[in-house]
DNA sequence: GTCTATACTACGATAGAC
DNA sequence: GTCTATCGTAGTATAGAC
């Protein structure tokens, strides 16, 4: 309780908080760069801080990292757990479910890039993560239950087809999260933003397409 | 012709050619922690140099690195076009070369990954990236195209639905590459490796029962 | 809570001896 | 073609004044 995730309720209700903008600018440019690319003088520099002081706030750069992550794992599982939770047949929880999903990375396109990041520099960091590890740990364990379950649920209700549950997985992330982290690339493709209303509406009906005649029994 | 791509013949042929296994080892470093993430320093090392060599073969860090890509889209362009090419109708065509897309892939860890990572780091280079990025880019449009004319031959002839065929590739490239390159997370995922014969196996049937049912008309 | 100053290490890249 | 030495910059992190 003496340091823990909650700590400093009193000042952080009001106060203008560098820590809520240092996440922010550090999401941003963690985003664009990744873990290594981007130096602590930079984050400093764009919050209007001195470098030292980030130091204040974050034991290490790595914690800080964690924490960007944790945030945007946070604001994902937040709206998609109720999506899971909610009524109605393996079917119609899991498209609502990806709905959300894609709402939820296309709102900022940091966060599909953040997530992607994440998988690949998890070799980059000591093994031992401490308590922020944990958390981001936690949530994505949390979320890819979530969706794990509802495919289980699904195929022994024979909603869906007997599919391979992780490969499943694997390409429902392909589908959401690699194409909202593919930048430059995928706008190539797409010729033009991937967060323009109209095209994560088309994502949409593409992933539904598929999956209604790929997975739907 | 006077320092072309295919300059040094002559001593390329059996000289033990610091320049490939500098390759070698810069393509592993860059697939598991990325531009930023690796030094030259590192690279020298594990080749077993001095750092200063390096730069008697790669003009900079970035020439190094375009290398790296070009010589990994060239190993999957080699591969795939002649799949892309061969007879058959467009199903057939286009479930032989994600075979042999999925192989290529498995063949070597660090392929998809390496893929991936030049998607997220395109912003992190200067616009211009001389002759090396020149032929990434060409690579890279040519492996697009093939597969994009394929779809839309596909969609043309009624093979296909009348899917959009950026989102379609997109969502290809995800069940591809983003699948070999998730590392540790996807073998979390799957319960191993993603490499072994079994799994890569797994993942062809995945990918063609998925597009059997989802895509084919 | 932010600052200056500093410690120590590493970075990419160059010069020039051998 | 590799080496040592060096340049100038930037990296994370700490100490301590204000």
């Amino acid at each position: 309780m003496s340091r823990g995730a909650g700590a400093g309720v009193r000042e952080s209700l009001e106060a203008p908080g560098s820590r809520e903008k240092i996440l922010d600018v550090a999401e941003a440019l963690f985003a664009r760069r990744g873990f290594a690319g981007v130096g602590l003088r930079e984050v400093a520099l764009a919050v209007g801080l001195g470098k030292s002081s980030l130091f204040h706030h974050f034991r290490s750069k790595v914690q800080l990292y964690l924490e960007v992550l944790g945030r945007v794992l946070g604001r994902i599982d937040e709206r998609l757990r109720p999506a899971l939770a909610a009524g109605g047949g393996p079917a119609e929880r899991l498209m609502r479910s990806l709905d959300v999903l894609v709402d939820a990375l296309a709102e900022h396109p940091t966060t599909a890039r953040l997530l992607l990041r994440g998988l690949f520099e998890d070799d980059a960091f000591p093994a031992d993560l401490g308590p922020e590890g944990d958390t981001v740990e936690r949530r994505l364990a949390s979320l890819i239950c979530g969706i794990e379950a509802l495919l289980r649920e699904g195929i022994e209700r024979g909603a869906f087809r007997r599919v391979s549950i992780p490969h499943m997985m694997q390409t429902l992330i392909g589908a959401t999260v690699y194409h909202f982290a593919s930048g430059e690339f995928g706008e190539g493709l797409i010729g033009g933003s991937l967060f323009s209303a109209e095209e994560v509406r088309r994502r949409k009906e593409e992933l539904r397409a598929v999956l209604d005649h790929g997975l739907t029994a």
